[in-house]
DNA sequence: GCATCAATCGGACCATCGGTCCGTATATGC
DNA sequence: GCATATACGGACCGATGGTCCGATTGATGC
């Protein structure tokens, strides 16, 4: 009745803690090396702090992942064009798979080790089906004679993380987003309808200013 | 010297026993309830027995899904168009993601328990470098202009067991291959320097007859 | 048949993991 | 300060993948 209490303050800190311990045992070892007893340890917190938290394994890189893509859901949803709405659907889809690119070229282990978590739900993440949404929405507006729905499904399973870290060579960090563009392109670039709409090949240069807002770079 | 013994009666039979005790587990409860355990007893074996012969888990599900996709190796690499070799790359490329996709369909389960024990190491499994390096071949044949190796892993990224899973409703067991044909359609049609060289789509009509050599429906 | 010997077997054993539980400590509101 | 809801921590659990080594057994030469 009097309004939930607001969450304390050891509470608060103690998510960050766990948080950033976690993001420190993903980028010194694999996915693997991140074990909830060593997120724990590191933290300083004890094991039950970790699932009171998140849940569960699953939930805690989750919502770390979440916390990567809520500046890019933010644009999608309310910034300005290209990425927001306002543009033209290829614009948008275009923009959002640069900047999707980005998060995935950044988080490569910690995608990976997300979806081994996830295991069968991956489909089900709240994340996936924003990101599912959202891109079925924008090539059913730009090709409404093909399956959107699963053409949405297939360009978002190339995102995998251990794909991405499998193309992703040491010298080149964007290669990965570069050839996603390039698949995207094929899609929109002559509809079946309007023949050579758009012959111009408007895919494949990347604007220089990257991470429209992905921060933490 | 003497040329290696042959492999052992008691070898043999065990191998089979345990690659049968697999398939039964994994069509009797999901890919989480084969554990090797369970398997073992299943197959009236030892532990040790399955761990020497298959090496480890991944091992175990490597061989299962080798042995579901041989005939299609094969096939692919020796038998009659349109698979095999002879045929034109177009009609290749529609008759292998057909073939690969009805594989795709009868062991989602097998596959995606596969990928779960791969994890990270997916892309360096035989098998996968096997359909890679086809799918690339066929691809880069019919679109020299394209980065034929990217959109390799990409067509391949579709057929996650999971996502399979997902994209199969209990009453059309064929959707996910019908959709993969519709997009593998986009990528050949109307290469960007022959405009409209093929307007007919001549996917997503499959010929009544499937499994062309999957054998085990 | 039988002896020999290496290949194979089997299951006890281990470390680790994700996840649960509950007695204890403490931040917060009054 | 006090009462109380809330969060803490780490012992504990069952299960799992994987290892090890003494016991067993199939093949081979005689």
């Amino acid at each position: 009745m009097a309004g939930q209490r607001a969450e304390r303050a050891d509470a608060v800190r103690n998510r960050r803690a766990v948080l950033d311990a976690t993001e420190r045992l993903l980028a010194e070892g694999g996915g693997d090396h991140v074990s909830l007893d060593r997120v724990a340890a590191l933290a300083g917190v004890g094991k039950g702090t970790v699932f009171r938290r998140f849940g569960s394994r699953a939930g805690l890189l989750q919502a770390l992942l979440e916390e990567r893509s809520r500046a890019l859901k933010e644009a999608v949803t309310h910034g300005p064009p290209p990425l927001g709405p306002g543009a033209p659907a290829r614009e948008r889809l275009s923009a959002f798979l640069d900047a999707l690119g980005a998060i995935a070229e950044d988080n490569a282990v910690l995608m990976s080790a997300h979806e081994q978590a996830c295991a069968e739900n991956k489909y089900a993440d709240p994340s996936y089906r924003f990101w599912h949404r959202h891109l079925s929405t924008l090539l059913g507006a730009e090709r409404p004679d093909l399956d959107a729905e699963f053409l949405a499904h297939g360009l978002l399973a190339v995102f995998d993380g251990a794909l991405v870290r499998h193309l992703t060579p040491p010298g080149d960090p964007h290669r990965f987003t570069r050839s996603v563009q390039q698949l995207a392109g094929l899609r929109c670039q002559t509809s079946g309808r309007s023949p050579l709409a758009s012959a111009a090949p408007d895919v494949n240069k990347r604007p220089p200013a990257r991470r429209p807002g992905s921060g933490r770079c």
